[in-house]
RNA sequence: GGUCCCAUCGACUAGGGGUUAGGUCGCCACUCUUUCACAGUGAAAACACGGGUUCGAAUCCCGUUGGGACCGCCA
């Protein structure tokens, strides 16, 4: 391959970044990457209607977190600007003019009352919605007297009826659409800014992008992507169109059935490792029997290829998210994990500042963790200064006799001692072992009980410690 | 409704003419651990259906069924 590999992600800047957003970008991202080409950002900004202030930032950043970084773009800069869509007017009116000299486009002057009825007659007919090219009958002399006047216009494609669009989709295979199905489509709308439809061709051909890899709700549109190629005289990029990311019903992920902002997971404690791998394996896998599930951002460049995207839509399965989420959190290095735990432990009554003692209560109960805002629940029986008894049942092992014997003698243990350790605990839970005759589910249950207040939970000597020496024996001596 | 896309365990998927159809999540059982969890072992669980082609089809072709996407002066 001679020609550099340019890819973009397109997206329209209407707010947080929807997990099939993601998905869009890190392929794109790892596409590029694994070629060695270039992932560019543009902002396909043409409604003025949806745009949301702030959302290109916050867009940058969210990917960013995540390792997906770009070459080109708003922020970065590039010899193929602007990327926004809105500072490129003049460029699509350029281009629109041309269509129209060469007879590829035409005015039209419908509004939106009319095409609205011409849908309720169509729809009443159990026809396919579309425009009827009504506008392709005006003559000169009517379409110049519109233009005169005030009246609002448009231009749309002139699609060539009776033909056949063919293309080759990367992943989807050979593809054909009747072209006397394919809309008019709207190319310039009467505020003068474009349509994504002939923006999206103009910027594709002006960016040089060599390869367009997007979302499979596209693939319907691409045939009037292609018509504009031609009626321009351009080449066509090479198209891959991935399939959807699904509800657990099979319906395009939407908010109705859960979180789908990058930004909700991130917030919620999902790392952004876990994030990015889960993300990668819906639609994509390395294939050739390879049975690995944990790929790093690096290892995922060096793998993806598009032959190994899926035909078919994947559904997103929080369980297998949470699964491997949980994984990474008891693999991460400590240090990092106490880091970007910090904003989890606000309002616990955990000491932030002693990193130590977060680190200690981490690799107690990481173990448990789905998610790093589960980290409050666990943390609960460290920050108490007096244990609560959940349940009525637990209270009879506090009070029985062998308890406070074993609970006095281990309280005197742990007082000679400078300071308690997991290891130093363990020692004196034996001698208390040895010396009160009292063992086993007699001796650690009641203990257990006597310090968290529950009859599960984390081991017992880093609990201790984790506690501290005068902690235990106040917890203890309550019962004795 | 029209057009297009898709079809292996409940989910993510490997396999792509000859396999006991493999792995992962989840579910269940057992083991380990003097708790829960983790870990380990094991089990249940799939080629949508019907025709072809072939000595042989989950695999190739056609059809049916089912699901999805799109049908906007949104992207």
């Amino acid at each position: 391959m001679s020609q550099e590999v340019r890819v973009r992600f397109a997206p329209s800047p209407t707010g947080f970044v929807h997990i099939g957003s993601l998905r869009t970008a890190l392929f794109n991202y790892l596409f590029a990457r694994h070629h060695g080409g270039k992932n560019i950002l543009r902002i396909e900004d043409t409604d003025q209607t949806r745009k949301v202030e702030g959302a290109v930032e916050n867009l940058i950043s969210s990917l960013g977190r995540l390792g997906i970084t770009f070459d080109e773009g708003p922020e970065t800069g590039g010899n193929h600007g602007p990327y926004y869509q809105s500072e490129r007017l003049n460029i699509y009116r350029e281009y629109c003019e041309q269509l129209l000299a060469s007879g590829h486009a035409y005015y039209a002057f419908e509004t939106q009352d009319e095409l609205d009825e011409m849908r309720r007659l169509q729809q009443l007919e159990g026809k396919q919605t579309m425009y009827d090219r009504r506008g392709r009958d005006l003559s000169d002399d009517e379409v110049n007297e519109k233009l005169a006047s005030d009246a609002p216009r448009v231009i749309r494609l002139k699609v060539p009826l009776g033909e056949e669009v063919r293309f080759n989709d990367l992943v989807k295979g050979n593809i054909k659409i009747d072209t006397d199905i394919v809309d008019d489509q709207i190319l310039l709308k009467s505020d003068g800014f474009p349509t994504y439809h002939l923006a999206n061709v103009v910027d594709d051909h002006l960016m040089n992008i060599t390869h367009i890899i997007r979302g499979e709700e596209w693939i319907t549109s691409v045939p009037k992507h292609i018509l504009i190629y031609k009626a321009l005289g351009w080449d066509v990029p090479l198209m891959a169109h991935v399939p959807l990311i699904l509800n657990p019903d099979k319906s395009k992920l939407s908010k109705r059935q859960g979180d789908v902002a990058v930004e909700d997971y991130l917030q919620k404690g999902y790392l952004k490792e876990a994030l990015v791998n889960f993300i990668a394996l819906l639609g994509w896998n390395p294939g050739e029997g390879e049975e690995k599930e944990f790929f790093s951002m690096e290892e995922l460049t060096k793998e993806f290829t598009l032959d190994k995207v899926q035909t078919s839509g994947a559904v997103f399965n929080i369980d297998k998210l949470n699964w491997m989420n949980n994984a990474y959190i008891k693999n991460y290095d400590i240090d990092k994990l106490a880091d970007i735990s910090m904003p989890f432990f606000k309002g616990t009554g955990i000491d932030m500042n002693d990193k130590d003692r977060v680190k200690k209560i981490l690799s107690a109960i990481r173990v448990y963790l789905n998610k790093l805002n589960e980290i409050p629940e666990h943390v609960e029986l460290f920050a108490a200064t007096e244990v609560t008894i959940k349940e009525e049942t637990l209270l009879e092992h506090l009070t029985s006799e062998t308890s406070k014997k074993a609970f006095a003698s281990l309280s005197e243990k742990i007082e000679a001692l400078d300071f308690l350790t997991a290891d130093n605990y363990k020692l004196a839970i034996s001698e208390v072992q040895s010396e009160t005759g009292i063992k086993g589910k007699a001796l650690f249950k009641p203990v257990r009980i006597a310090l968290t207040g529950s009859e599960n939970g984390p081991e017992l000597p880093a609990i201790a410690e984790i506690l501290g020496k005068d902690k235990v024996i106040e917890f203890l001596k309550r019962w004795h």
